[in-house]
DNA sequence: AATATATCCGACCGGTCGTTCTTATTTAGT
DNA sequence: ACTAAATAAGAACGACCGGTCGGATATATT
């Protein structure tokens, strides 16, 4: 194995570290959040933390990319283990309702957060947070030209636009489910991406019967 | 008249703070936006502003206020204007986009950026930013409920829903237009809710004809 | 056993935060 | 003119911010 048990451990804190930075900043945001407060709910030194990264911006970006992976395991994953076409565009908007209502973060969704924190603040932060965002959309984007390809969808579909249609349930979602009422909230993202799949996919057997 | 110049002078520099503190507070929240910032982008000892709120959450309270005034003057004044119906709907939805498209605020959207910012803040704020949104959610399905009644929708339409999608739409908007093409976006938010409302209108002449 | 490396801590720095206190200026009422 | 009230400025406060530094500890290499 040839493991090293101190870069063992530097890991091991890291994604400690990390995970707990995520949670946080679903809440506070990536600037609300402190380096104090981090460290304090970790029980580790602030000085500690300037080991492993240089700086807070640095150690921003860090955090970006775990909740980056987090999604990938959580929304992504599920959904490309599901067939091709609408059922997987279906799976992807569903993970990710799910993931809302599961309370795993508990500012409910780390980029909506700090997407909205940064989208007027010029910086390292908000270039890598526009990158993901496009990102995100051009994997929707996929999604939806291979339910056409695939004749799930009719040959016309305006590709880009149900990407953003689909996209705007899961972000209001976010937002709403910690202002209004969650359970409606949640019904009502389901419902709507639901009602427009199965209005414009000539296929009902594919997508899932009642308003369940 | 009867006009005091004491209390004349303060209301002047009240609604000037509270007009840059919107402006501020949509690209850096409420939180961080800083009373020193503040005070110095209006030329004001940062002192002063406590002879007018005693807090800086009283001040945040007020800037909420405003920016409800603000969008009461912006974007529902307009709506109430026209005909009720769908075609009240679809001029809410377009004055929000064209509030947007037109960058009054540096942050975009106001209650966006601070509704995200608070939603998992316990406090006084979170508390207003709450009712706030709920009041504009339930003025959105009153319009819709107002369509349906006047027969330009069909009777079965689940307004909450619809009034859902339509919100999804604005605050999509609001967000992707600070990360990716702008214009594309505002695109987006506009045809969605306008092929949305034309697809469930049997009057079609209600609503403008081309995707423009 | 000695040395090098990675991790982590406690103490401390300058700066900014929201807030308070004291004081000066302007205007209204008498 | 004189008092009272409202509006402002200035200086200073304790708390917290991100960040630095020297040293202590644990692990690997030789």
């Amino acid at each position: 194995m040839n493991v090293d048990g101190r870069l063992a451990r530097g890991q091991r804190t890291r994604t400690a570290v990390l995970d707990t930075a995520v949670s946080l900043a679903s809440a506070s945001g990536l600037d609300g959040l402190s380096l104090g407060h981090l460290a304090e709910s970790l029980g580790v030194s602030k000085s500690g933390l300037f080991a492993h990264w240089r700086s807070k911006e640095e150690l921003q970006l860090a955090t970006i990319d775990r909740a980056v992976a987090q999604w990938q395991e959580r929304i992504i994953g599920p959904a490309l283990r599901t067939p091709r076409g609408v059922r997987r565009i279906h799976a992807l908007h569903d993970a990710r309702i799910d993931f809302y209502a599961g309370r795993v973060l508990p500012g409910g969704c780390f980029f909506a957060t700090t997407e909205f924190e940064f989208n007027a603040r010029p910086g390292a932060v908000r270039d890598r947070l526009a990158e993901v965002f496009a990102a995100w959309t051009a994997f929707l984007e996929r999604l939806v030209a291979e339910a056409v390809e695939l004749g799930e969808l009719p040959a016309g579909t305006d590709v880009a636009l149900l990407a953003y249609e689909i996209d705007a349930f899961g972000i209001a979602a976010a937002m709403r489910s910690r202002l209004l009422d969650p359970e409606v909230t949640y019904r009502h993202a389901r419902l709507g991406v639901l009602n427009h799949l199965r209005a414009l996919c000539p296929d009902p057997a594919l997508l899932p019967e009642g308003p369940s």
